[in-house]
DNA sequence: CCCTGATTCGC
DNA sequence: GCGAATCAGG
C-alpha cells in the first residue's frame, strides 16, 4: 500500500481527530501503526501526549542505544538528571470518544424538564455495524438533524452494548460473525483467539476441518455465518 | 502482558 | 520517503 493523496487526508483527519495510531492503521489497512507514526510525524502532523515524551531532550541526552550490536567495550551512559520541573499535566483532547457507542444515561430521559443539550464539539455518526461514517476528506462534520424535542437515549447501545463490532476488532480478537452483517445486531464473537489463528478455538473447530480422504461421507458441514439466511 | 507515541536508520 | 525495530512510559 502507498500513501496516496487519498489515504493522506484520512490519516490527517484521524489523526487530528484523537484516534490512535493503531486505529487508524487498521482503518487505513495495509499498513502498520508504525507506518501510521512515522507518516502523521513526516507530514508535520505532530503533538498528542505521548507516553515516553514528558522530559525534553536538551541536546541528546538520552542515549538513543546503537542500532547495531554494540561494539563490546561500551560504557552505559548515565541517566541525566531528571528536570526539577515537571511539565505540565498532559491534556487529552477533549473530543468525543471516538469508537465508543454513546453511552446513554440510563434514567436520563426520565425528567420532563431536562436542560438543554450541551452542545456537542464534534458528531461522529455510527453506521449500524458501528463503524465511523466519515467521508475521506472528513474536515465536514455531519450534518446535525434538527433537534428533536424531547432527548432520547440513543438507540444503538441497547442492542449493541457489549457486543463486539468491527472497531473492536484486534490480532486477538475472535473475529467470527455472529448473526449478519447489515443487521442490527450484527457483531463478532469478540472471544480470546486461538493464538496464531484469527478464531477463537471454539470457532477454529468451525473454520478449519479436518480433510478427508477423496470420496469420504463429509459429516454434517457447519454453516459459517450462523446458517444459510431465510427471508 | 497489553497498550501508547517517538525515534532511528537501512532500504 | 517509507516503515520495522526499538525505546520508553502507562
Amino acid at each position: 500500500m502507498s500513501w496516496t493523496d487519498e489515504r493522506i487526508d484520512q490519516l490527517k483527519g484521524m489523526w487530528e481527530r484523537g484516534l490512535t495510531a493503531s486505529q487508524i492503521a487498521d482503518e487505513l489497512g495495509g499498513v502498520s501503526r508504525n507506518a501510521v507514526i512515522g507518516k502523521a510525524h513526516r507530514l508535520g502532523l505532530q503533538s498528542r501526549p505521548s507516553p515516553v515524551k514528558a522530559n525534553e531532550t536538551p541536546k541528546k541526552a538520552t542515549a538513543p542505544a546503537p542500532r547495531k550490536p554494540a561494539p563490546a567495550a561500551d560504557v552505559e551512559a548515565p541517566r541525566a538528571a531528571a528536570p526539577a520541573v515537571s511539565a505540565p499535566a498532559p491534556v487529552r483532547a477533549p473530543v468525543a470518544a471516538p469508537a465508543a457507542p454513546a453511552a446513554p444515561a440510563p434514567a436520563a430521559a426520565a425528567a420532563t424538564d431536562a436542560p438543554p443539550p450541551p452542545p456537542q464539539p464534534r458528531i461522529i455518526s455510527v453506521g449500524p455495524g458501528g463503524f465511523l461514517r466519515q467521508g475521506p476528506g472528513d474536515q465536514q462534520a455531519p450534518i446535525p438533524p434538527a433537534p428533536p424535542r424531547r432527548l432520547v437515549p440513543a438507540k444503538p447501545s441497547a442492542e449493541i452494548a457489549d457486543k463486539t463490532t468491527l472497531l473492536d476488532l484486534t490480532e486477538r480478537i475472535c473475529k467470527w460473525p455472529m448473526g449478519h452483517p447489515g443487521e442490527p445486531d450484527f457483531h463478532f464473537c469478540g472471544e480470546q483467539v486461538n493464538p496464531g489463528f484469527p478464531y477463537c478455538v471454539e470457532h477454529c473447530g468451525r473454520a478449519y476441518q479436518a480433510q478427508l480422504p477423496r470420496g469420504t461421507r463429509r459429516p454434517p458441514p457447519p454453516l459459517p455465518f450462523g446458517g444459510p439466511r431465510v427471508r
